[in-house]
DNA sequence: CGGCATACG
DNA sequence: CGTAT
DNA sequence: GCCG
């Protein structure tokens, strides 16, 4: 049994409290950060559309420095870096940490290791409470085994708090919080002695991209959690959409939710048509119907290649429609059952949500479902037990024998786990 | 000692 | 480089 | 960093 420990592992797993995952922002400063940057209501400047807004425009200038005088006149510029109060963390928790800390030291294969280790932790029905009852799980080597015990032992673990009070892990942290900024990015601006966001939106020479501009411009409502209400509500607004389209359309709610979560980050949906060959438009046509309801506050749309052959000739008729898209909308509090999720002392009556939409034709929807549900760690423990246990390739859109040299069908998740000659796993079993 | 999931803009 | 799971 |  070699590739395949996680996933036998998480057959055992039992649901666990589902609660957006923790920041480490906001157990230091308080505030700090934190602060709503951008009062994304507050203003007549962030109702603005910015989907034709290139970088260099007057507009975004204007932006830039009203986001930067919100940020100087809010918060102490640079931040003071206070020794963060500890909280005691999880063994899950630590070991986040150190795979993040890896990851911005570009250490992929310790990374990658750390997050196993947690997601290990993650799928156990209830926490371990000793180092023996660690020692027959995999992926728990010398190092994690060395963080467990001082952790079971005094509650704490030097390494990681040396960690958290780095004031270049912090940085990091908060710089890349920021939808479109990414290691390399953080990393970069960090480099150039940017501590702050204000001090990045201060900068001339620092040109964000349209991502980057939205990540900046609805940082308070996009790093606040989304509801399961919220996420339903949003759920109705592209159901009504894809319903005037093409009335017996389905709509599937995946990712985190899917999983059982009450929380989430984001709001994932499949949409799937009922008329083969119908769902080529439908991502275009239900971004055209957004953007009429003056709702859509960022839309970025990718193509899909399903070609089963990776001739260049079938890529081609592919080409021109739109498999997945990921947006930011604007949801009215009016829509939301239980109301929003808003901030404290915020009097908006919206909030802005990010939304992927992903519209697979219906003989790829059990790829596309079991690629979207998750969690990232399950999907690659998934892909690589596939390759090498079973010599086959599996993406969110076909599994590949290579062995038969062919493509394996599936009208449901049970279907793929039987290609890969798995027990089925419940959405809700594969959080880690 | 090599591999670590996979795809798209 | 960034995004998604 | 852990595993095959």
């Amino acid at each position: 049994m070699t590739g395949s420990c996680r996933l036998h592992i998480s057959v055992w797993s039992s649901r666990r409290k589902a609660t957006c995952r923790k920041t480490f922002r906001g157990q230091r400063q308080g505030q700090g950060h934190r602060r709503r940057i951008s009062p994304s209501g507050s203003s007549h400047l962030a109702r603005l559309p910015l989907l034709s807004v290139s970088h260099h425009s007057l507009f975004f200038k204007a932006l830039q420095f009203f986001m930067c005088h919100i940020c100087c006149s809010r918060l102490r510029c640079p931040p003071l870096r206070l020794p963060p109060v500890f909280v005691l963390l999880s063994l899950q928790d630590a070991f986040e940490v150190l795979a993040e800390n890896y990851e911005f030291s570009e250490m992929e294969g310790p990374c990658l290791a750390f997050r196993r280790a947690a997601s290990v932790l993650k799928s156990l029905p209830s926490a371990v409470e000793s180092l023996r009852a660690a020692q027959d799980l995999p992926c728990l080597g010398e190092h994690t085994k060395a963080v467990m015990e001082e952790i079971l032992r005094c509650g704490r673990s030097f390494e990681v708090e040396k960690i958290l009070s780095d004031e270049r892990f912090q940085t990091l942290k908060l710089f890349t919080s920021v939808f479109g900024v990414g290691p390399k990015t953080a990393e970069k601006w960090h480099r150039r002695g940017l501590r702050s966001f204000s001090e990045v939106l201060a900068e001339p020479s620092i040109h964000l991209n349209r991502m980057q501009q939205s990540g900046f411009l609805h940082y308070g409502d996009i790093s606040r959690a989304v509801s399961k209400a919220e996420a339903r509500a949003v759920g109705n607004i592209i159901d009504e959409a894809v319903r005037a389209i093409t009335p017996d359309a389905m709509l599937t709610l995946t990712g985190g939710f899917r999983r059982g979560k009450e929380f989430g980050h984001d709001v994932d949906l499949i949409v799937t048509a009922a008329e083969p060959g119908r769902e080529q438009n439908l991502l275009s046509e239900i971004i055209d119907s957004l953007k009429k309801q003056g709702i859509l506050l960022f839309c970025e749309y990718q193509a899909s290649t399903f070609d089963t052959t990776k001739l260049p000739s079938h890529r081609f008729e592919a080409m021109d429609h739109f498999a997945k898209c990921f947006l930011i909308l604007r949801l009215e509090g009016s829509r939301v059952d239980e109301g929003l999720h808003s901030a404290e002392g915020d009097s908006r009556n919206w909030r802005a949500v990010r939304v992927d939409l992903v519209s697979p034709p219906a003989d790829h929807f059990a790829f596309t479902l079991l690629g979207w549900t998750g969690s990232r760690q399950f999907e690659r423990d998934l892909r690589r037990f596939a390759r090498l246990e079973r010599r086959m390739l599996l993406d969110n859109h076909a599994l590949f024998d290579k062995t038969k040299k062919e493509f394996l069908t599936a009208t449901t998740e049970k279907d793929i786990f039987d290609h890969l000659g798995l027990e089925y796993i419940e959405p809700w079993q594969r959080n880690a």
